[in-house]
DNA sequence: GCGAGATTGTGAAAACGTTCACAAATTCGC
DNA sequence: GCGAATTTGTGAACGTTTTCACAATCTCGC
C-alpha cells in the first residue's frame, strides 16, 4: 500500500480536537474550551457583585491551576492587574469578545425529533446570544409546527434559507444515514460550524469546525470506570 | 493565603479529565474514549461482514493515527497478529470487556425535562447494553407516566430505590440550583458514575466518576471558530 | 514448505500541555 | 507617601500524549 521509504504514509493523523489559528499564534482547542468555563464562572461572580477575581479564585472555582488560568488568558492580551486580580466584568468582555459570543449568531437545528425538540426547547442557548430561529425536518408534522416559536421547514428549502438567513452554525440531529448528506449539503451552502450529535465521523473540509456531542461514548467510558 | 515558601500551594490543580488505573498501568482519559470509538467501527464493519482489519485501515477510519489505535490497544494485551491485523468480532469482543459493557448496567435518569424525556426516548443506550429503567422527577405529571416505558418515580424515593436495584450510573438532567444536592444524595446511596448535563461543576469524593456533557460550551468554543 | 509482503508491538523522539517559580508590577492599610 | 502584601505574566521544568521508525512476527500465494 504505501512504499517502504516512507512507512504508515496513508495515516492522516488529524485528530479529531487540533489548535486553532489567530493572528500568528495556534491556540490550542483546550485553551478554547477553557476560555467559555471561565466566562461562565465570571457570568456568576457578577451576578453575586463580585467586582474583582484573582487567577488563583478562577481556578479554584473550577478545579483549575491558576498559572493555567493565567497562561489560557495571555494567549489573547494581558488583562490583569498585578497585585489585584481581574476586573470580573471586564474580564468578561473580553473574554466574550474573543470567542465572539458579544455579537448574534444565527444557528439552525436540523431533525427535529427527540433530541432536535430537547434543544429548540431550551433556552439557555439564546441567552448567550445564539440565535436558533430555523428548524429543518424531512417531514413537517403536526407535532413540529412552531416547537417553541422556532418554524421548521422542510429540508428541501435548507440551502435557499441557510444562504438568506447567513446561517453559520447548524446543530444536527438527524438519524446517522442522513447525516453525511446533510453535512456535504451544509458545507456547500457555506455553514463553517456544525454541533453534531450524531454519532458518525463527518467528512468535511478542513475550514469547517466540527464537534462531536457523543453520548453513547460517554455512556460507554462512564462504565468502564465503574471498577 | 499562603507561605511564602510555596506559593499557590491552595492550588488543587485537579485537572477534569485524569487517568484511571487498570492493573497496575495508568490509562489516560482519552485512550478509553478511544476505545470506545474503535468499538464502534468494529461493530460497523462487522455488520458489513468485514472480518479482518489493520491498525491502519482503523485508524484512517476514524482519523486517527495507526500507532495510536496500536499503543492504546497494547494497555491491555496483544490482540493483534503481525502480518494480519486484527480479528474484528475478536477485537470487538476484547474491547467490550475492557470497557465492561459485554454485561447489562442499571442506569437511572434524574430530571424527567425536556432533554431528559429525549433521553429516556432513545433506544440506543439500551442497544449498548444500559437498562435506563427508572426515571425520577421532584414533580410526577401526567405527560411523564411511562415516559417510553420507563416509570417515573418521584425523588423521595430515589435512594431507596438506588439501593435496591444497585444502580451503578445515573444521568443527570435537573435545574442547575437542584444538580449539587441530587448528587449528594447519588454518593450517599453508592452511585459511582454520572452523566451531567447540568452546567455545575458537581463537588463529589474522588471514587466518583463523572463526566460532563457541557452544550453551551460547545456552542461558545465552535463560535470562537467562526473567523 | 518458502519467501516476499504485510502488519504488529514498542522503544525513542517529537510535540504538546501543565505546573513551577520568581521578577516585575500594583495595591492598600497605615 | 511608604513598604509589606499581593498577584500578575512568563521562561523553564516537568509530565503526558502522539508520532516515528523498525525489528520481530506472521500470512499467504505459489
Ligand atoms: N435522543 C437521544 O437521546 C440521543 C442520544 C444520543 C445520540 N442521539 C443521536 O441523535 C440523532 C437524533 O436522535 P433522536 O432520538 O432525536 O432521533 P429521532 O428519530 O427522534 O429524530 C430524528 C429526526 O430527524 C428527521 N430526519 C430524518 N431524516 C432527515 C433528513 N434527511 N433531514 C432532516 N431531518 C431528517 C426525522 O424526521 C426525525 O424527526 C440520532 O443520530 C441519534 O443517534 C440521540
Ligand atoms: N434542554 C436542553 O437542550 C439543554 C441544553 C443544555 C443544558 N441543559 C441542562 O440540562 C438540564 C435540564 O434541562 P431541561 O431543558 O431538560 O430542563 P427542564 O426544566 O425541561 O427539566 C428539568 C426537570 O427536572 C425536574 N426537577 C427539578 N428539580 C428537581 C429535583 N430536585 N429532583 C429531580 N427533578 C427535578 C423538573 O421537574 C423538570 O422536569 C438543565 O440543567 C439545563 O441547564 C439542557
Amino acid at each position: 500500500m504505501t512504499g517502504p521509504k516512507s512507512p504508515d504514509s496513508s495515516d492522516e493523523a488529524q485528530n479529531p480536537e487540533r489548535s486553532a489559528v489567530l493572528g500568528e499564534k495556534k491556540i490550542p482547542a483546550a485553551v478554547v474550551k477553557r476560555l467559555s468555563l471561565y466566562t461562565r464562572a465570571l457570568q456568576n461572580l457578577e451576578r453575586n457583585k463580585v467586582e474583582k477575581v484573582s487567577s488563583t479564585a478562577l481556578a479554584g472555582e473550577l478545579g483549575l491551576n491558576s498559572a493555567q488560568v493565567r497562561k489560557d488568558l495571555a494567549y489573547f492580551g494581558q488583562f490583569g492587574v498585578p497585585g489585584f486580580g481581574y476586573h470580573v466584568g471586564e474580564l468578561r468582555q473580553h473574554l466574550k469578545h474573543i470567542l465572539g459570543t458579544d455579537r448574534e449568531i444565527n444557528v439552525a437545528l436540523i431533525g427535529v425529533g427527540h433530541l432536535g425538540k430537547a434543544l429548540l426547547s431550551y433556552g439557555g442557548f439564546h441567552r448567550q446570544g445564539f440565535r436558533i430561529m430555523w428548524a429543518f425536518d424531512v417531514e413537517v408534522r403536526e407535532s413540529h409546527v412552531g416547537v417553541e416559536r422556532v418554524p421548521v421547514y422542510h429540508t428541501s428549502e435548507l440551502d435557499r434559507i441557510i444562504r438568506e438567513e447567513s446561517i453559520e452554525l447548524v446543530i444536527l440531529t438527524v438519524p446517522a444515514e442522513a447525516a453525511q448528506g446533510i453535512a456535504d449539503r451544509l458545507v456547500k451552502a457555506g455553514v463553517s460550524a456544525i454541533l453534531n450529535f450524531v454519532p458518525t465521523r463527518l467528512q468535511t473540509p478542513d475550514h469547517v469546525k466540527i464537534h462531536y456531542v457523543d453520548l453513547a461514548i460517554e455512556m460507554e467510558s462512564l462504565s468502564f470506570y465503574l471498577r
